[in-house]
DNA sequence: TCGATCCTGTAG
DNA sequence: CTACAGGATCGA
């Protein structure tokens, strides 16, 4: 589920969690923690109180009134929850926290590939210097997508999917983006022109913003299924189906380990 | 810069 | 059974 629209609806349905004091805090996959110790970061976070909750890129991070933060970064199958009572948490929950007041926010994640740490303010700084521009702020312009992509013979759906340049695209929005920017996923970001530049900018924060509508929509009623909310790719998991533009088949090829969605036909 | 790796579930 | 998955890191 997340890349960033994912990872914001998920951050805005914990926001009530701020303020509250952590009774205790338990892994119950104690490797989502590597290389830290989790019972350390247990016996660190319980009796703190969470003061806020922020999200950059697709990393989330719970501050607490030592100083500290909890960095959850959800990978591939992760989600967190905030449950109005710590017991009933299910199977597929890796760690949990109590809250004062019986409430809890629970971490699940069949995959358990997502990761939990404990962080001080400088190894979070360090950690987010990594990370490049959110996409969606006013400081996205135009201008830094283009000094970001020149000289870069890298190919778009590569740069797009690096957190380095831009923060919070995965598998799917940088193919919906290139899709609707016309641009063809191996084409070097570096070639693009002016027009192209634009179209893809634009794509990227339309793309994203869409689906920060769905995200939020969906992840805001009270956890059950909403299939209809869902984003409506155009090309993403549509092997061999029309694409929606010129009516060819949208083909799958690999890239960087992973299935790249596009339109031989108009992305070019 | 690329492939292997971390894990489990599900679809074909 | 194999292939593949909304991600990122590490070592060659």
């Amino acid at each position: 589920m997340p890349e960033l629209p994912e990872v914001e609806a998920v951050c805005r349905k914990l926001r009530p969690a701020e303020g509250a004091r952590v009774i205790q805090m338990r892994f119950t996959r104690p490797s989502l923690a590597k290389p830290q110790r989790a019972s350390r970061i247990e016996q660190k976070v319980a009796g703190a109180v969470i003061q806020q909750i922020a999200r950059r890129g697709k990393n989330i991070l719970l501050w607490l009134d030592s100083g500290d933060a909890l960095h959850v970064h959800l990978r591939m199958t992760g989600n967190l929850l905030l449950v109005p009572d710590v017991r009933l948490r299910s199977v597929g929950t890796r760690a949990w926290m109590e809250l004062e007041g019986g409430r809890g926010i629970i971490y699940e994640d069949p995959r358990a590939l997502g990761k939990i740490h404990l962080l001080t303010r400088d190894e979070v700084d360090k950690k987010l210097s990594a990370v490049g521009i959110e996409p969606l702020s006013d400081t996205f312009t135009l201008e830094h997508l283009a000094s970001q992509a020149a000289n870069s013979r890298k190919p778009a759906k590569l740069f797009l999917m690096d957190q380095r340049h831009v923060a919070g695209l995965g598998n799917i929005y940088a193919a919906e983006a290139l899709f609707r920017a016309r641009v063809h996923p191996q084409r070097p970001i570096g070639e693009l022109r002016k027009p192209k530049l634009t179209a893809l900018h634009t794509a990227i924060r339309d793309v994203l913003a869409e689906a920060m509508d769905s995200a939020v929509a969906a992840y805001a009623e009270p956890d059950r299924f909403n299939e209809g909310e869902s984003f409506p790719c155009a090309v993403y998991d549509r092997e061999g189906e029309p694409c929606p533009r010129c009516g060819r088949k949208v083909k799958r090829i690999p890239q960087g380990g992973r299935s790249t969605y596009f339109c031989g036909g108009c992305q070019k």
